[in-house]
DNA sequence: ATATTTGCAAAAGGTTTGCAAGACG
DNA sequence: CGTCTTGCAAACCTTTTGCAAATAT
């Protein structure tokens, strides 16, 4: 795991760092959709003296370089994302557990709004929410 | 328009005010996403003396009414919406205009996700981008 | 008349930047 | 060793808040 953050760090050309490694360890390890700071709070167990700002720059990379997800909400959260084949994510609304949605809509997105649009689809984003199977179980409310 | 909008401030049980017309009437004429400080500066040919936290007000209690989308991007962007069917926006890419596309794919999803997840699906967000029909007659770069 | 709305100024909060010191290769 | 990274502090920018003055009904 480390090893293998060692190897994604080269081939992005990025020098391996203690900073880099902590937060790569800390979006995997958690699995869900994290703020920076949050990611930053979590990383101070492994690195002692973490700016935030450089975890800022950290995930900018990442995100940049197409291993971490990032949604816009009224803060910005990265999510490690190993996944490189195209999909959606399923986030859970009660625990935040994302799960890989291995569906994609494109086909059908693209023959229907097209038809309607008269236009060209260049991308299309879809946000699901909703419980995860051990929330359901639980009862969880959402 | 004018009227139409009092009546709907109204039915909102909002008093009808200079500024909250302004706002209204900017987002009906541009007919595409845009932000606080973009239908402030717009708003400013209507009424003189606008502040930028007025602008802000207003726009949360029309999306509070459900009468205007907002979107969570770098910065938060508006748009006034009338079609009160479910539905999603298609976003050009290029002009920035805004269609809705009255196809929902929630039932899709449903069964495909839920089957998937075996979760619960509680709702789901679909952005789409791509160009309108004139940008893409045009050969307007997305 | 009275509760709501607004302007102004200032605060808040997340994110970014500049630069010197430090670490990787 | 040279270059890439990082810490620190401060700047930035959008959004929110407090309160007195203005306005709608």
């Amino acid at each position: 795991m480390d090893d293998g953050f060692k190897g994604l760090l080269k081939g992005l050309k990025l020098k391996v760092t203690s900073r880099r490694l902590a937060v790569l360890e800390v979006m995997a390890r958690e699995g869900v959709f994290l703020s920076a700071e949050q990611i930053w709070t979590k990383a101070r167990g492994h690195v002692k003296n973490a700016g935030l700002p450089t975890v800022y720059r950290i995930l900018e990379e990442l995100v940049e370089a197409g291993v971490v997800a990032r949604i816009h909400g009224i803060r910005q959260l990265y999510y490690y994302c190993s996944n490189e084949r195209h999909h959606h994510h399923f986030v859970c609304a009660s625990c935040g557990k994302v799960e890989d949605v291995d569906l994609c809509l494109i086909d059908v997105l693209e023959r229907e709004v097209s038809g309607r649009i008269r236009g060209t689809l260049l991308s299309h984003t879809i946000e699901l929410s909703g419980l995860c199977q051990r929330c359901t179980e639980q009862g969880t409310p959402g």
